[in-house]
DNA sequence: ACCTGAACACCGTTCAAGT
DNA sequence: ACCTGAACACCGTTCAAGT
C-alpha cells in the first residue's frame, strides 16, 4: 500500500490525490451532490481547476474514490468474533450508517458497477453465508440477495435524504408521505392505504434489520445440517428394513 | 384519465407533453442517459428547446414521466387468478425485464423517492404479501424487503448495462469480471474468488429470482395459518391428555 | 514534475419577441 | 396559447505556458 516515510519535503499546501478527495468528501458533504465541482473543489484547495485533473483522471473517477475513502472509513468494525448472523447484521448496518452520514454515497453505491467498495461488501457477507453453511451452490445467491437488498434500501435512503434536503424534519415529511398515502384511490391501492399509518411511527433503521432477518430467515432454509446431524428430509422417516 | 374525443384540430406536428415525452423515450433507449438533452430532443421534434418549457417544467420532470411511461407500458399483467408466490415473481419479473429493456429508467427508479411507479410496484407486492397471510404488522416489512431487493437489482443492472454499453458483450464481460475475481488476494477475498466461477456461466434472471424465492421462504416464516389450520408449531406434537 | 488559468465545447434554463 | 431561438450562467475538460 501507500509508504509511510516520504522522503520528499511536503509543503503543507502542496496537492496530492489524498488532499484532493478529502476535500471533494467534504464538499459532497456539505453541498451535496450538485455542490462537486472541479471550480468549487479547485477555490477550495486554492488552485485552478485544470491542477486537479493532474491527481485524477475525471470527474466519475473522483466521485468513485470519495465513495471508497467514505466506506472505508466508515466500515472497519471487525466481527470475528460474532456469530454469522450478527456480522451480517452488523456490515449491513455499518454501509446503513455510513449512508446516512453521506447520502451522496449512497447514490454511487446502487450506481457504480462491480468496484472495490462494493466487492468489499460482498466479500463479508459471504464469508459469513459460508459460516451459516449454507452449500456451496447457493452461497453466491444468498450473498447477492443480502447485498442487492442493502443496495436497494442504499439509493432509497439516498434519495429520501435529497427529498429532505434542509426542507423540512423527519417526523414531518413522515407525516406528509403517510397521509399522501392515506388519500390514495381505495380501488387502486387498498395495501398502500391500509399501510400508511404504519409509516407515522417507522423506523428506518429498525425495518432495515427486519429486511436483513428476512432474507437470513430464508436462508436458513437453505442451511446444510453441520456435518453428523440428521438432515431434515430424512428425520423421522421410518427406516424400512 | 385523457379524453378520448380532441375537440380542438391538431396538427400532427404539434408540440404536446405526450409526444415530447415518447421522444425521450426514444432518445434514451437510443442515446443512453447522457444522450438526452433538450436541444438534441427539441432538434428530434423539430423545435427550439425553448418549446418543451412550455409542456414540461424541467428535465427531472421529464426523465421522471419517461421512467413512468416506460414501467407503465411494460407492467400491464394482470395476475390476479396466479398463487400469490406466481403473482409477486410476475410483478418482480417486470420489473426486471423493463430494466433489461431500458437500463436508464434502472438508474432513475433506483433514485427517486416515492414517486408514483414505485408505489404501483410496492402496492403489487404487498396486495400478494397479504394474501399469502403475513400478518398486518409484518406485511410492511415484507413488501419493503421484496421491493428493496428489486431497487437494488435494477440499480445494479443499470449499472452494468452502462458498463457494457457497445464495448463487449456479455459473455466476455462475464468472462473478463470472473478472471478478476479470481485473480484477488486469496488472503483477502477468499469468498469473492471461491465463487469467482460460478460468474462464468451465471444468469442474471434466473438468480433475480433465485433471489426472489429467498425473501419468500423468509416471508413464509412470518405466515400465520390460514383460518382452522394446525399452526405448525403444534403439528406433530402428542397431545398429553 | 507539477501547477496555472484562459479557452473550448458543451449544458439547463430563461425570456423577449413573435404568431 | 403556444412557439422561437438568442442569451445567460453555468459545467467538465484541455492545453499552452509557466515554475
Amino acid at each position: 500500500m501507500a509508504t509511510r516515510t516520504r522522503p520528499t519535503q511536503r509543503r503543507e499546501d502542496a496537492l496530492s490525490r489524498e488532499r484532493i478527495v478529502d476535500a471533494a468528501v467534504e464538499l459532497l458533504d456539505v453541498t451535496g451532490e450538485d455542490g462537486l465541482t472541479f471550480r468549487a473543489l479547485a477555490a477550495h484547495l486554492k488552485t485552478g481547476p485544470g491542477a486537479i485533473y493532474w491527481h485524477v483522471t475525471n470527474k466519475s473517477e473522483l466521485l468513485l474514490a470519495a465513495t471508497d475513502a467514505v466506506f472505508a472509513r466508515e466500515m472497519t468494525a471487525d466481527n470475528a468474533k460474532d456469530t454469522p448472523e450478527k456480522a451480517i447484521r452488523a456490515v449491513a448496518l455499518g454501509v446503513f450508517d455510513a449512508i446516512d452520514a453521506h447520502p451522496w454515497a449512497g447514490t454511487q453505491l446502487g450506481l457504480a458497477p462491480a468496484e472495490p467498495v462494493m466487492l468489499r461488501i460482498f466479500e463479508r457477507l459471504g464469508r459469513q453465508v459460508q459460516v451459516l453453511g449454507v452449500p456451496a451452490a447457493a452461497q453466491f445467491t444468498a450473498a447477492s440477495a443480502l447485498l442487492n437488498y442493502i443496495l436497494g434500501v442504499a439509493g432509497q435512503n439516498a434519495a429520501n435524504a435529497r427529498a429532505l434536503e434542509g426542507t423540512t424534519n423527519r417526523t414531518d415529511f413522515l407525516e406528509t408521505v403517510s397521509a399522501a398515502w392515506a388519500s390514495l384511490d381505495p380501488g387502486e391501492y387498498p395495501f398502500t392505504r391500509n399501510v400508511a399509518d404504519q409509516l407515522r411511527d417507522h423506523d428506518d433503521r429498525v425495518q432495515f434489520l427486519d429486511g436483513i432477518d428476512l432474507i437470513l430467515a430464508g436462508i436458513s432454509g437453505l442451511r446444510r445440517a453441520p456435518a453428523g446431524a440428521v438432515p431434515p428430509a430424512t428425520r423421522g422417516r421410518r427406516p424400512d428394513a
